[in-house]
DNA sequence: ACCTGAACACCGTTCAAGT
DNA sequence: ACCTGAACACCGTTCAAGT
């Protein structure tokens, strides 16, 4: 397959994650991905420092297409929105998606997600100490059930079956939050 | 390092382990393994099938020493007996851990660990049907939990953080489990 | 500036051969 | 029965060379 011999990093991500898209994550190699642009593996270095560099991109990439919901939402409807928006990423990308839960969340990209969080909560009165320690705690919850879903984990289980899990996962947070933080559950932010 | 040239399924698949635990999962190759034992990697295919064989008796190897908690204690204390017997695996294993998360629970060891935690939900209270579901979300958090944790995801956080984060953790379950089932949370089980 | 050719060390895996 | 030698296809990566 023929292509423009001109590449560029976002060309190099972009490729990356339809390789795994289509192949897997054992497939995704220098190789395949210089195939697919039509360029030998050697170019890409250019472009991506290593493999490693290429994966962490890939990562990047993915966590780019998580959406934040309208602002204009409830607290409990963003959640919700947000949480739907992960599963969807990983469903789309079920090979990349698990490295989520892999790698430090310290680029941009996860600095911003996490922020959008962190904002949600305040929204639902979260006390501002108690923030960070709640978004690492749903993130996981989150993030654990979609890798779990889309890596075989729950293989015998149908689609209905896991939405399910998903909402009583959802109704368990909204009934235990006012337990972990200072107090309060549902009064408006402070600030 | 010389070693007695006899190996068989057992000692392979301990060694993976601990060269996972020495080296890392990327230093977990073939060559690897049969070197610790003294060995050519070829004699490992008389005892495991290939490399993906290696690593599913590696992993169920580690879900092995997640051991059963004591059952004179209270619900609840054998749910945290748990989690902390799963966060111990990681941190003793921590190159492997996150496959955990990426394979399907139908091995023989998951199933009875599945099991365990089955018993402890009926005796709080937990009805039948609510059963599978509470602890496909139970064990989502505990796993997505301590994978994050050994893997580098809360990366920045010290060990007192990451153990007060377990515990809000566990507080969530408790306050929010009756919300998810049948509508008790408390009574004794029923059988 | 960007891509290529050739080369290196290292993978997983096979198969016939040794003992 | 169990391990070894030799071989194959395939990795990631480097470096000098091309344009």
């Amino acid at each position: 397959v023929p292509r423009p011999r001109q590449i560029d990093r976002d060309a190099v991500l972009a490729t990356g994650l339809e390789v795994a898209d289509d192949v897997g994550l054992d497939g995704l190699t220098m190789q395949a991905v210089a195939d697919r642009l039509g360029v030998t593996p050697m170019a890409l270095y250019r472009h991506v420092a290593n493999k490693s560099d290429l994966l962490d991109g890939v990562v990047e990439r993915l966590l780019g297409e998580i959406v934040p919901p309208d602002d204009e939402l409830g607290w409990d409807d963003q959640l919700i929105a947000i949480g739907r928006a992960v599963r969807g990423a990983a469903r789309r990308h079920p090979a990349v998606f698990p490295l989520l839960l892999q790698r430090p969340a310290t680029t941009p990209t996860a600095k911003r997600a996490r922020e959008r969080v962190y904002a949600v909560l305040r929204k639902a009165g979260v006390p501002e100490p108690s923030v960070p320690r709640v978004e690492r705690i749903l993130s996981t919850m989150v993030l654990g059930f979609a890798a779990s879903e889309v890596s075989g984990r729950f293989h015998s289980h149908s689609r209905k079956v896991l939405d399910a899990d998903f909402d009583a996962m959802i109704e368990l947070i909204r009934a235990g939050l006012p337990a972990v933080v200072g107090g309060a559950g549902d009064r408006q932010a402070a600030g």
